[in-house]
DNA sequence: ATAGGGTTAG
């Protein structure tokens, strides 16, 4: 305001758009500096200013830039005014007011061109089909349906029924408000249909999670476009169907299509979730022949994609190699430094995040919980945790009491947790005592782990999960009366264990076992390989840890169930078909199991191998007869 | 003018 008056007081030196006499007589206007003040009017007053030094310098009006006029005049008691001067300047006025209600739908608050339209109305501006849409986007942003209902009868008062465009806006808002029966009502009675219609019906119901409608969809439609390939990938993964998502990217690029930027983005979510890293290192090398590499979002996909595929460093070169991060590059970042157990270079990564200016989130704080509570960083995560709310004004969630749950009670500060969750402004849920009760299995507390048990029943009574924690904890106290009790009670409630499967994936092609698995093709071989490695392991001080069997059977049947653990078969197998001194990469469904990883600590070092194993939450990386966990997991 | 993408505790 100041700087425009301070303009407006030196008319001279106004870059103000002048009359020229052409060499043939006529008159033109150069365009005007739209960096000028003069065009940089932020309200009516201000406009009043420009528009009386406009008249006193005989420039027309038609130089102001009209959807700024609009906009400052759009909510005012100037509205009036504001047609006088689109009436003027000879412009059709709906077109401008259309290009401020665009920009307000676009907008952080795309209330704004709802309240627009209904001036609009008022005023008796005329809306043709574009003034539809652009409220009609304001609608589907808010998911507004009250709003979206009455431009929906007022389009069909107006004749505008028949316009694919604005159907298409329709149905996107009703399927994505939740009517799903509605759009696909209005989907069914339109006369005609093009890709886009198909297109979004597929998203709209991959996303509110009834894939099988959107698969249907899919196959019906006449023709498939590259955005249509892309929703059904997405919308597996969103599903948690990672294996349907990266089967249907090989049928499209058997189909001969290309990937574009976002089916780039669902792919590789699918890699990480599945830990295809092989699929995952094709698609970046691809992504990057595209020109992708600028594509921020990507580049967080590939971090993340690399982390949980188990390559840090990987993920680290995407990262330094980024010349724009978001909040989430960091995060994700921090997160995957946290699931290797790198908790100092964690802490240290946040530290550089907040020097570059870069504010965290909610999300930002789990990484860094996480990274404290897999190292151990009891005092580091308390100051975390104080620190959020009060250095950054973000309220703690239930899932950072859970990292703060899962850190106290790691730390075997079990009294303190328990708490810690009495005291907690938000209702336990089971994740909270799901993480006190994993304390109390690593610091063989039965009586804590019985009070947690009573809550967990209670919350997620189907979850096997918290049973066999529990039962595991009688075992190891020798009490096999409660041991059974507890396998009585699953009985009863109709929940079965989990079964632990590992999976190795050697030459493109993944192979699944569990736990005694007979079925492999070279089940012979892997088994007689073990019982070899087992007596090279032995001399190396190898002592089989038969408590983690919770049966109450003989030690000799103990130990074979142990030395046939589906990771143990999926190592082995990894051993023997892959080339000495490669990296061998097992997954495992579940937690790796505590004799499983004194094994493979020593195997590391008698293979000469670095082994990684994607856990249930983590990540341990073996070598040199180390575990990158430090043995705190 | 209309459809789409990333990080989240155990």
């Amino acid at each position: 305001m100041l700087h425009c008056l301070a303009v407006l007081s030196s008319p001279n030196t106004l870059s103000c758009p002048k009359l020229h006499e052409t060499s043939n007589g006529t008159t033109v206007w150069t365009s005007y500096d739209k960096s000028s003040p003069l065009y940089n009017f932020n309200s009516q007053s201000e406009l009043k200013q420009v528009q009386a030094l406009l008249i006193k310098t005989g420039t027309p009006l038609s130089v102001l830039p009209l959807s700024r006029v609009a906009s400052v005049c759009a909510f005012s008691s100037s509205f009036p005014h504001a047609q006088k001067i689109f009436h003027c300047v000879n412009k059709p006025e709906v077109t401008v007011w259309n290009g401020c209600l665009r920009s307000f739908a676009e907008s952080s608050s795309p209330f704004d061109a709802i309240l627009l339209f209904c001036q609009l109305r008022k005023y008796d501006v005329l809306p043709d089909s574009f003034t539809c849409s652009y409220v009609l986007k304001a609608c589907v942003q808010l998911l507004d349906l009250l709003h979206g209902r009455n431009v929906h009868a007022y389009m069909e008062k107006l004749g505008f029924q028949s316009n694919l465009f604005l159907q298409n806006m329709i149905v996107h808002l009703y399927a994505s408000c939740g009517k799903r029966g509605d759009a696909k009502l209005l989907f069914d009675k339109m006369h005609q249909r093009d890709v886009v219609t198909w297109n979004i019906m597929i998203t709209q119901f991959a996303k509110r999670g009834d894939i099988n409608a959107a698969s249907q969809l899919f196959k019906q439609m006449p023709e498939r476009s590259v955005r249509s390939w892309t929703a059904m990938v997405a919308g597996f993964v969103q599903c948690g169907k990672p294996k349907e998502a990266i089967e249907l990217f090989m049928e499209m690029e058997g189909a001969g299509l290309r990937a574009n930027q976002v089916t780039v983005v669902a792919v590789l979510a699918a890699c990480a979730d599945i830990g295809a890293l092989d699929l995952g290192r094709r698609i970046h090398e691809y992504s990057n022949r595209s020109g992708y590499q600028r594509n921020v979002r990507i580049c967080n996909t590939l971090i993340d994609m690399y982390i949980k595929c188990g390559c840090l460093e990987a993920a680290r070169v995407v990262f330094e190699n980024m010349d724009e991060r978001t909040i989430v590059s960091w995060s994700a970042m921090i997160q995957g430094l946290a699931m290797h157990g790198q908790a100092m270079e964690a802490l240290e990564l946040f530290s550089k995040m907040v020097q570059t200016g870069t504010k965290p989130n909610g999300v930002t704080f789990i990484g860094l919980l996480h990274a404290c509570s897999h190292m151990g960083l009891v005092e580091k995560g308390r100051e975390f945790f104080m620190s959020m709310s009060r250095d950054y004004g973000i309220a703690p969630r239930i899932e950072h009491y859970g990292c703060m749950i899962d850190l106290l009670s790691r730390a075997g500060l079990l009294e303190e947790a328990r708490q810690f969750i009495k005291n907690m402004p938000l209702r336990p849920n089971a994740v909270v005592w799901g993480a006190l009760l994993g304390g109390c299995r690593v610091h063989n507390n039965i009586e804590l782990a019985e009070e947690a048990i009573v809550h967990l029943n209670e919350l997620d009574p189907h979850n096997d999960g918290y049973y066999v924690v529990l039962s595991n904890i009688y075992a190891n106290a020798k009490k096999w009366e409660n041991a059974a009790k507890v396998r009585k009670l699953m009985r009863d409630q109709g929940v079965k264990k989990t079964p632990g499967q590992s999976s190795i994936t050697v030459a493109g092609l993944v192979h699944e076992f569990v736990a005694c698995d007979e079925s492999h093709p070279q089940v012979k071989e892997i088994y007689a390989s073990w019982e070899n490695l087992l007596q090279q392991l032995r001399l190396k001080g190898y002592v089989p840890n038969t408590s983690v069997v919770l049966l109450d059977i003989e030690e000799a049947e103990k130990e074979k169930i142990l030395y046939h653990h589906s990771e143990k078969l999926a190592l082995v197998f990894g051993i023997i078909n892959t080339p000495p001194g490669e990296t061998i990469r097992i997954m495992k469904n579940l937690r790796v199991c505590e004799d499983c990883h004194a094994a493979f600590k020593l195997i590391s070092d008698v293979v000469n191998r670095e082994i990684v194993v994607r856990d249930r939450n983590r990540f341990h990386c073996f070598k040199n007869g180390t575990c990158s966990c430090k043995d705190y997991w």
